[in-house]
This record gives C-alpha cells, sequence and structure tokens, in this order.
RNA sequence: AGGGCUAUCGCCAAACGGUAAGGCAACGGACUCUGACUCCGUCAUUUCAAGGUUCGAAUCCUUGUAGCCCUGCCA
C-alpha cells in the first residue's frame, strides 16, 4: 500500500491494532442475512471487507446470518452467493453458515445461565415491551428475572425440547433494566419459532437473537474485526458484552460506518418489493434499479463498482453520493477496454448523389483507436446511409459543425461529404438529406490536406441492422421519494423507459448478452439478455456520454 | 438532563494544534476520424454557529444549532 495515500478511519484503527498487537492479523466477514437481493450498498460493505483483507494480507469469511428461519429462503443465498461472486470478492473455502453454529450458541446460553447473566421469561412480547420502559422513562425488572439457576436450566432446555410454543418464553440476558441504553434492558437473546429453517430442517425450535448470535458467529471464525453499518452502534455495548461474558480469549471488535446512498435511487427493499409486485419494474433486476443483478443487467462491470466504491470513501458521515459518480466510473472502465461502434438512434437518410448506384464497398474501421488490440472489423458502404436526424441542419446555428447546405462533413471512417440539401415532407420534416462526396478521401482523409470540423457516423441503409435500444432516466423524483405520503406512486415522468427502433452496424448482429459498446455519440450501451426477442436486439443504455456533447444551443 | 453518532466546496472526502489534499459535477481554453477522450486552467482567506484557550485552531474547551439512529420475541 502506497505511504501517500490517506487512510480511511477503519484502515487506521486496524493499523493502530495490529500496532498494539491486540490482533496480529486481519479477518474480515460479509453477513447478509438471505432475505432478499444484494444492492450497490451491500456492494460497498462487501468490497470494503474484501479489499481490507486482501490489503492486510488476511482473510474475508462469506457468512449467512440466517438465525431468523421466518424471513429466509434458499433462492436468496444462491442469488447472494452469485453476486458476491461477481464482484469478484473471494471468499476461499470458506462459506459459513450461522445456523451451523446453532449449537455452541446454545452452549453459551446455557453458560450465561449458569453464571446467573440470563433467565427464561414468560413474559408476553407486549409485557416485554412495557417493563422496558421508553426513551425517557427505565424498564421495571421482569418478575421472571429472580428464577433459580436450576430452573432457568430446566425451563431453557425443555424450550429446547418443544415443550412451548411460539412466544411462550423467551431468554433474556440479565444486564441493566434501568441502562440509558434500550439494547441493555435484559434483551432477549432466545426466542421460540417453530418453523422449519432453510439449513437445519426442524432440528430446532429456539432461535438466537442477531444481538446474542452475532458476536458469537465472528468470535468462532476468528473474526477480527466486524464492520456494519451505524445503525448497530448502539447494539456495540451488547456485543461486547456477549463477547465478555461468554469468555473469548480474542474478542473480535465492531466497526461501524455510514451506510451508501445514491441519489435519486431507491434501495429499500420494501419500496423495491413493491415496484416489483405493482409491476412498475420488470423483476428485482430491473435495469433501472440498482441492485447487483440490475446492474450487471445494464452493463455495469464489477471494475466500475470497485471503482465507484474506492472513489466513495469510508466514513462515519450520513451521505448520499450523486449518481454521476457512479456513471464516471463504468464510462472510465468502459472506455478503453470496449469496442466503439455506430448506431443511429434516430435516422434520417442520407443519399450520396454522385456514389454510383448498385455499388458498395468495405471499409475497415478500427474498434477503438485508443485501444490496437481491439482489432478492427468491415464495415459495408453504399449510396444510401442513415444518418443522426440531429446531425443535419437546415438552418445551422452558430457553433454547428455537422451536416448543413455547402458543408463538408467526414463520415467516419469512410469519405469526405458536403451536404446539397434536403427534402422534406407536406409537414417540413425532413426526410432525405443529399450530400456529395469525395472519392479522394476514402478512408477518412482527403489527400489534399484539407480539414473538415465535423465527423458524423452513419450506417449503411441496405444492410444496416434493426434493433431497440432502451433508454432510462432515474426511476425517482429527487424530491419526494418513491411513494407519497397516501401511498401513491411518485415517478419522475422521465422515468418511463423508452424503447425505440435504431440501425445498428451489421456487425453487432452477433453480439451476446452482457456484451457492452460504445456507440458513437450515444453512449455505452449493454446487450440486455433478458429482452433480446428472437431476431432483435436490445441494448440498455448503461450511461450517456456527457452532456456537452450534445448540440450547442447558444443563441445569440 | 434519555442514550448514541455526525456536521469541511453543488456531491463524496482528506487534514489527527502549524496555517484547508484529492475525486465527481460545473465552467473556460487547447487538441481531436466520436463536440467524447486527453490536456491545460478556474472552482472553500475558510471548515454548522457563537464564545474561549494558544504565537498559531477544521483540529482543544464551553455553550448552542441541525441531521441520522435506538422503545422487534427483525437483522
Amino acid at each position: 500500500m502506497s505511504e501517500t495515500e490517506s487512510k480511511n478511519f477503519i484502515e487506521q484503527i486496524i493499523d493502530k491494532d495490529l500496532a498494539e498487537g491486540v490482533y496480529d492479523e486481519v479477518h474480515t466477514r460479509f453477513p447478509p442475512e438471505p432475505n432478499g437481493y444484494l444492492h450497490i450498498g451491500h456492494a460497498k460493505s462487501i468490497l470494503l471487507n474484501y479489499g481490507l483483507a486482501q490489503k492486510y494480507h488476511g482473510k474475508f469469511n462469506m457468512r449467512f446470518d440466517d438465525t431468523n428461519p421466518t424471513k429466509e429462503k434458499v433462492e436468496f443465498v444462491d442469488s447472494i452467493k452469485a453476486d458476491i461472486a461477481w464482484l469478484g470478492a473471494d471468499w476461499e473455502d470458506r462459506l459459513f453458515f450461522a445456523s451451523n453454529y446453532f449449537d455452541q450458541m446454545y452452549e453459551g446460553a446455557v453458560k450465561l445461565i449458569k453464571k446467573g447473566k440470563a433467565y427464561v421469561s414468560d413474559l408476553t412480547a407486549e409485557e416485554i415491551r412495557e417493563y422496558r420502559g421508553t426513551l425517557t422513562e427505565a424498564g421495571k425488572e421482569d418478575p421472571y428475572a429472580k428464577r433459580s439457576i436450576e430452573e432457568n436450566l430446566k425451563l431453557f432446555e425443555e424450550m429446547k425440547a418443544g415443550k412451548y410454543a411460539d412466544g411462550e418464553k423467551v431468554l433474556r440476558a440479565r444486564i441493566d433494566m434501568a441502562s440509558p441504553n434500550i439494547n441493555m434492558r435484559d434483551p432477549v437473546i432466545y426466542r421460540v419459532a417453530h418453523m422449519t429453517h432453510h439449513n437445519t430442517g426442524d432440528k430446532w425450535c429456539i432461535y438466537p437473537m442477531y444481538d446474542f448470535a452475532h458476536p458469537i458467529e465472528d468470535a468462532i471464525e476468528g473474526i477480527t474485526h466486524s464492520i456494519c453499518t451505524l445503525e448497530f452502534e448502539d447494539h456495540r455495548p451488547l456485543y461486547d458484552w456477549v463477547v465478555t461474558e461468554l469468555e473469548y480469549p480474542h474478542p473480535p471488535k465492531q466497526i461501524e460506518f455510514a451506510k451508501l446512498y445514491l441519489t435519486n435511487v431507491v434501495t429499500g427493499k420494501r419500496y423495491i418489493k413493491r415496484l416489483v409486485e405493482e409491476g412498475i419494474v420488470d423483476g428485482w433486476d430491473d435495469p433501472r434499479l440498482v441492485s447487483i443483478a440490475a446492474l450487471r443487467r445494464r452493463g455495469f462491470t464489477p471494475e466500475s463498482i470497485k471503482m465507484f466504491v474506492d472513489l466513495c470513501g469510508v466514513s462515519k458521515a450520513n451521505s448520499s453520493v450523486d449518481y454521476a459518480m457512479l456513471e464516471y466510473c463504468i464510462r472510465e472502465d468502459l472506455k478503453m477496454k470496449r469496442p466503439r461502434a455506430m448506431a443511429v438512434l434516430d435516422p434520417v437518410k442520407l443519399v450520396i448523389d454522385n456514389y454510383p448506384e448498385g455499388q458498395t464497398e468495405m471499409l475497415t474501421a478500427p474498434n477503438n483507436l485508443e485501444n490496437e488490440s481491439l482489432g478492427s472489423r468491415e464495415i459495408p458502404f453504399g449510396r444510401e446511409l442513415y444518418i443522426e436526424r440531429e446531425d443535419f441542419m437546415e438552418e445551422p446555428v452558430k457553433k454547428y459543425f455537422r451536416l448543413f447546405p455547402g458543408n463538408e462533413v467526414r463520415l467516419m471512417n469512410a469519405y469526405f461529404v458536403t451536404c446539397t440539401g434536403c427534402e422534406k415532407d407536406e409537414n417540413g420534416n425532413v426526410t432525405v438529406v443529399h450530400c456529395t462526396y469525395d472519392p479522394a478521401s476514402r478512408g477518412g482523409n482527403s489527400p489534399d490536406g484539407r480539414k473538415v470540423k465535423g465527423t458524423i457516423h452513419w450506417v449503411p441503409a441496405k444492410e444496416a441492422i434493426k434493433a431497440e435500444v432502451r433508454l432510462y432516466e432515474n426511476i425517482i423524483d429527487e424530491e419526494k421519494g418513491v411513494y407519497n405520503e397516501d401511498g401513491s406512486l411518485n415517478l419522475n415522468p422521465n422515468s418511463l423507459t423508452v424503447l425505440k427502433e435504431c440501425y445498428i452496424e451489421p456487425a453487432l448482429k452477433d453480439a451476446k448478452a452482457y456484451d457492452s459498446f460504445q456507440f458513437v455519440r450515444n453512449g455505452f450501451f449493454c446487450v440486455d439478455y433478458k429482452d433480446s426477442k428472437e431476431g432483435a436486439l436490445v441494448f440498455n443504455r448503461i450511461v450517456s456520454l456527457k452532456s456537452s456533447f450534445v448540440l450547442p444551443k447558444k443563441e445569440d
């Protein structure tokens, strides 16, 4: 690691721990509950934990925090594993399930009971809430708190044996009912739930709570730095209490950082769930969402997401990162490594009047001028082409140097052409643009050395392939959020998907799912595997080029 | 007197008592077979506010202010 690079606060803590000998290695983990799909926010946590392990030559564990069978499903463990693997976080042979530690957790609970640090309570959920007190009032002692160790042991054993119904009894840690930190007011650490667990089946009918289970999971795996998000700060005293009471020799340390939020984007699971259920998006991987699956389908690369996460940094201040930063990352990643091709999104015909009728020639075009290893391709060229409607103006504005009557431009990788006029329909819309070409400028340069100001892209009218491109805007109105207070949907009208027909180069007909291209002037696009219908390619726009790339609107 | 955390450019974010890095965005200009890219330049006399300590404060102290989190047998 570079000395000049400033370190984030977590790295500083680690440096200190290592220097002081608190730990002699770094061992991190990513512990999702398999109850949904991962999104860009999780990517930050994954890459942060994995990155730290790499940087300090330590280890990174993958662990499913599956202690609540009512919410978890195997389909989610599969999608989560796939997403993390795609991101490139390698857990090697360390894939764990919290549920595999249920025996040790049970033993831990017994140990607490024996130490007089836990007791079985018969209070109902509602009574527990009442006894807990409020934010400003202390709680009251649980009437069952005085049970003897022997009785607690017997009762807890019976809970495990299935003698009690859901909610009938819980195990509570004995800490401090008057603590200003509500998490310390004798938290419930085990509950009864007669339910089939996705991993342990029907073996258990009691399940540990997060606050009790998580520190044990970390301790068992030898985690040193247990990194989580800010909302768990209040839980840290309880985390420490558990590892202390259970007397783990090298207890892990919990460190909290601020979640990643993106402006104009929904990350809340319950919102996304609703959008999916109401059919507003076509699934958890709808390209307008920011789930890992959606970003992948949209055309983001793991490298771009890594770059983004690195650029965002790590801190404890709640913040919302501008979407432009994400776009910058994918642009940056793709521009050198993907082919640049031509696609005409809003076509108008261009006829080269002095080009022999019926003639077709093949022209060679480099796939990426800045990356020779990407090779080149052949493009058929003929008398009739399609060009972008905005590349012609009958009456040009200032600083417009594309096609207008009398002006000469370059057809990319082809010839110089000079505009001679246009045809219009009865409504005044341009239907055909006419020009003449200079045969000597084949390949895109004139032997006499004359220059042109503009270069425009094109596709051959006859050989071009029809395809569809989908253009998106961010789905959420910046100010108001996804749903209004009355529950009605509040979508930015621009968020509607625009699926339009366009023409692409013949060479792209074999494009495969996830293949991405930079379409000259139109941005970066990715082939959508999901909506590709028979014979019709669908491209999702990953990101458009910078806005300054479009026609100048300066009017003096 | 509930507790915890956070406040540095439009957005992220460094700076750890020695005189406000960097990136994104934006804006100029050069270059260009993509008006992209690249390049060069501009962009916080000031760090939520007000006091105080100090030769010196974003950093320490005091008092405020604002935002986020906590009253699941969720994680």
